[in-house]
DNA sequence: GTGAAAGCGCTAACAC
DNA sequence: GTGTTAGCGCTTTCAC
């Protein structure tokens, strides 16, 4: 494996300092602007790429954000990211992206080793096992170290801090009260994973909202699920016992799960039973029927990470709580023809 | 920002040379082990983290693998990463992960940037404008590195490089020849965008495949489509004056987008017209009906370029090409009851 | 206008 | 068993 070519090399075909090719290299003044010229087009030539990692030594910052999510495959994270990358490429930043697969350990393996590589800052998606274990040393380390700490997501109980997320609370109580005004009465909830707060905040949205239009909630009504269309088909079995005339889903993968069960007992969705879930991913709308949905506009959240950083690396001192505004899409699943 | 802590400052706490913190740390056998011991803890208490960076500068290799992808919002792509994670994170190693959505400009402007971070390896699906533009001198150029560079799903035409890819040809074979065998004899094909191997590998899977069979190819049965179910929309529209019995669509979305617009005509699916798709992406059993499809094993594409990547930095001189055997999924949306 | 030297944080070869 | 020194690739201050 030939060595990359160094500034040094360079030098030594000039036949003079390092010091004046560095200089060459970065357009300063000083130098003779043929001599500049020249030598720059030299290092192009033969490939010279500047070692940034000598750099990143010098000038104590990687131009590298640490990315900490627990899971990829889903369309709400990938766009998160892609939200993010749209953001920090032009601004010279590269993502370093670690996927824990809601396990703390790794969580907490992953955390140390993007301090250890000097990210300039961490943008992190709690694991289920953090908050399950309630074990946060990890992140209170992070935050003793003045690295820039940013929650994307999933937020963190803590006196504030830099945070992004949606308001999942507004989007399930927005999803709630859609059903109820199509005439349904009684609404079953697929619940996320327990412990999370995506789950429990959408959980609460469901609950108050019932509350405020004075729907008793049936316990039986609630079914846990994980956040797979796979999880919710006996789930959404067990809720069929129960006549719902509504679901709200946790997320819209979900909803794909029940509609199948539902389909397959040939109810009519949404006569008989209406749905709403949560994401709008883009499959939402090719579902049979077309599924209403929460949009919590993932790339956005991304974006917003990324400029809360690009702020705070710019001087800002005090921590920003951002909550993005959910949006009620409605489609064929839940539009009963009521008057 | 406090600086973060480095071995000087330990050395200092216990009034020795760096290089005897360094050793306590690396549990080198010369130092005395209740010294060690002593260092080591008082370490960890005060949070200290090694500095990769200088490790990097000093030893060459940066433990940080650089992966480019196209798009990050679809199952396949962000299924790949996990597979990759997978096996890199037991063994030490971090991603910078780049989507290029499909531009050339930004591959270039990441493929520069990862050098520059002298990343220890760079995998790369490459992004459709540099297929359409045929402008390939900056992987030629990193080959002449001898950076270790391996094609991931979407190949390189060249002589014997480092590639993981999946049979495209043959998982689009294999579909087509299932719906011939269901009884379709006039099989649309829904073609990814033109120019992408992918498009091009399964358009001629499903083309060499009629002949075998000896049905004719009827050119007013193939419509482009991106890799979106919005797209396969008007596409399908279009097919639908042509009467095909069978479809065959270049992934999942889009036969999502197509089985709408079936659903939409009061045509029974798969009486009238079945339906095979391609990537067998979760959601895909839970479409109505559920849609067969070609799985290509997302998840070990990552996994197969990670462990080809441990191969050859372990010393493997050879590049290899490693194809991954596509497996036909059957489910309702193709199979008609036929004799 | 250009060179020499120091230093970012760490390790390893070489002393003692 | 521990200290000294050099050096990874680069920039920058200080000379000249």
């Amino acid at each position: 494996m030939s060595q990359p070519i160094s500034i040094k090399d360079i030098a030594r075909k000039f036949k003079c300092a390092p010091s004046t090719i560095s200089r060459a290299l970065n357009d300063h003044p000083a130098i003779n602007i043929e001599t500049r010229k020249t030598i720059q087009e030299y290092a192009t030539r033969i490939g010279y790429q500047k070692n940034t990692i000598s750099l990143s030594l010098l000038n104590k910052q990687s131009k590298t954000l640490g990315v900490i999510l627990p899971t990829m495959a889903h369309f709400h994270e990938s766009s998160m990211v892609e939200g993010m990358e749209k953001i920090l490429q032009p601004a010279g930043y590269l993502l370093n992206i670690c996927v824990t697969n809601e396990s703390h350990a790794l969580e907490r393996a992953y955390m140390d080793r993007l301090v250890a590589n000097r990210v300039d800052a961490i943008c992190i998606s709690l694991s289920q096992e953090t908050y399950d274990k309630n074990r946060n040393d990890h992140i209170d380390h992070a935050i003793s170290r003045a690295l820039p700490l940013i929650f994307m997501d999933r937020f963190y109980h803590a006196q504030n801090l830099d945070q992004v997320i949606t308001d999942d609370y507004q989007g399930a109580f927005l999803a709630t009260e859609h059903l109820i005004q199509m005439g349904c009465r009684r609404i079953a909830h697929l619940h996320g994973p327990k412990g999370i707060t995506v789950s429990q905040q959408r959980f609460k949205g469901y609950l108050d909202c019932l509350q405020k239009y004075q729907l008793p909630f049936y316990p039986e009504l609630l079914a846990h699920v994980s956040f797979s269309a796979d999880s919710a088909v006996e789930a959404t079995m067990s809720l069929m016992d129960h006549q719902p005339d509504g679901i709200f889903g946790v997320n819209d993968e979900v909803c794909f799960g029940a509609m199948k069960v539902i389909r397959e007992k040939n109810i009519r969705i949404p006569e008989e039973i209406a749905l709403v879930g949560f994401d709008d991913i883009p499959l939402a709308q090719f579902a049979y029927p077309p599924l209403s949905s929460v949009s919590r506009q993932s790339r956005k959240i991304g974006e917003e990470t990324a400029l809360l950083f690009l702020a705070k690396i710019d001087g800002q001192q005090e921590n920003k709580q951002i909550s993005l505004e959910p949006q009620l899409i409605i489609r064929e699943s839940s539009k009963k023809r009521i008057i």
